[in-house]
DNA sequence: CTCCTTGGTTGACAACGTCAACCCATGGTT
DNA sequence: AACCATGGGTTGACGTTGTCAACCAAGGAG
C-alpha cells in the first residue's frame, strides 16, 4: 500500500469531516492528523477548496459506483438506490453537506463525479420508466426529480425542519410516498 | 423609526449576506458597517451564531408571512407558495443556506419561526387536499413531501447539481412535474 | 449622592489560511 | 564527476477572524 502523503492528507481531511465535534475542518489539523507539518497540504493542493474538492470528489465517486453496481433492471433497483444516498447522507452528514455545498471555483475532478453519479441515477431511472414503475417522459427529467426529493428531505432532515413529531416525516418515508404516487400517475 | 442598534447589526448582517461577494459574513464587518466598533455585536448577541440565527428567524418569519398571506382555499395557492419559496431561494441564496444550513445550538427564536412557516405551508396543503389537488392522507406528511422537493430542487440547482443542460430541470418545472403528477394520483 | 446596569469603547489572544524562504534528496544532463 | 533543477518537506511570518477582558459613560433606583 504506497500510501503516499498525498493521500494520508485526504484521509485525515475525511477522518475529521464526520468527526462530528465542534471542530471544523482545518487545514493545520489535516496536516497534524497526517503527521506532516502545518504547511504540507499546499505542496499537494493548491488552497482549501482544492483539498475539499478532491475529497468530495472521492465521496461522489463512491456514490457512483455504488449505484452503478445495482442492476439496471431491478424491479428495486431505483428504490434501493434512493436508499442508498438517504443512508449514506444521513450517516456522513458533513460529507453530505461538503459535496452539495458551495463551490466557488468548480473542480474539474468534482464535476466528472458528479456527472458519473447522475448518469448511474438517469439510468435507473429509465429502467424504472421501462417497466411503468414511473411515469414516461423526460428520463433527465424524471432523475432530477427523485434526486431532488430525495436531497431536500435529508437536508431538511439533517437542518432539524422536518422532525415535527417523531419519524411521521423521515427522509425514508417521503421517498416511499413519492415512489407510491409516481408508480399511482404511471399505472 | 426606532432604529437601535442592535436592529442596525441585523440589518448590516442582512446586507453582508447577500452582498454576493467572497465577503463572507465576518462579525467585524458587521460592526463596520453598522456605524460602530468591532466587538459591540456582543452587547446584543451571545455570539456570531445568536447573530445569525436571528437574522435567519427574521427572514423564515417573513416567509411564513407570505405563506399566510395566501388564500387557504384557493385552487392555485398551493402552487404559489412553493413559487414564492422557489423565487426567494433563488433570489437569495445565502439567506436560504443560511436558514437551512447547520446550527450546532438551536436558537428558539429561529425554532418558533420554522414553526409556524411550517405551519402555514400545512395549512395550504390540507386546502389542496380538500379540492382533491393532492392526494388525501397525512396532511403533515404530505406538507413535509411537496417541501422536501421544492427544497432539494433548489439547494441542488444552487450547488450546480441539476443543470445537465439549459433549463430542462430547473426548480420550477420539477415543482410543476410534482404536481401534475400527485394531482394525477389524487384525481 | 451613590451604585448598578446597559451599551459602547479599545486592546489583547489564539487559531486559521496563506505566502515566502529555506532545505534536502533524487535523478537527468552535460 | 560535477551540476543544478525539481519535488516534497520544513519553519516563520502576516493579516484576518471570533472572542474575552478591562475600561468607561450615561441614566435610573435606592
Amino acid at each position: 500500500m504506497p500510501t503516499t502523503t498525498r493521500d494520508k492528507l485526504l484521509d485525515a481531511a475525511t477522518r475529521l469531516l464526520d468527526s462530528g465535534g465542534p471542530e471544523a475542518v482545518t487545514l493545520r489539523e489535516v496536516g497534524r492528523l497526517a503527521g506532516v507539518s502545518h504547511n504540507t497540504p499546499y505542496k499537494h493542493f493548491a488552497d482549501k477548496e482544492d483539498l475539499l474538492a478532491e475529497v468530495a470528489a472521492g465521496e461522489l465517486g463512491g456514490l457512483g459506483a455504488a449505484l452503478r453496481s445495482l442492476p439496471p433492471t431491478g424491479p428495486e433497483s431505483l428504490r434501493a438506490a434512493l436508499n442508498l444516498y438517504t443512508v449514506w447522507a444521513l450517516d456522513h452528514p458533513a460529507r453530505f453537506k461538503l459535496v452539495f455545498g458551495s463551490w466557488r471555483s468548480e473542480s474539474a475532478v468534482l464535476g466528472r463525479a458528479a456527472a458519473e453519479a447522475r448518469t448511474a441515477l438517469v439510468v435507473l431511472v429509465a429502467g424504472a420508466q421501462d417497466r411503468g414503475l414511473l411515469p414516461a417522459g423526460d428520463t433527465e427529467r424524471a432523475a432530477a426529480l427523485v434526486h431532488s426529493l430525495t436531497h431536500g428531505a435529508v437536508d431538511l432532515s439533517l437542518a432539524g425542519h422536518l422532525s415535527a413529531e417523531k419519524g411521521r416525516t423521515d427522509p425514508a418515508g417521503l421517498v416511499e410516498d413519492l415512489l407510491t404516487y409516481l408508480g399511482a400517475a404511471a399505472g
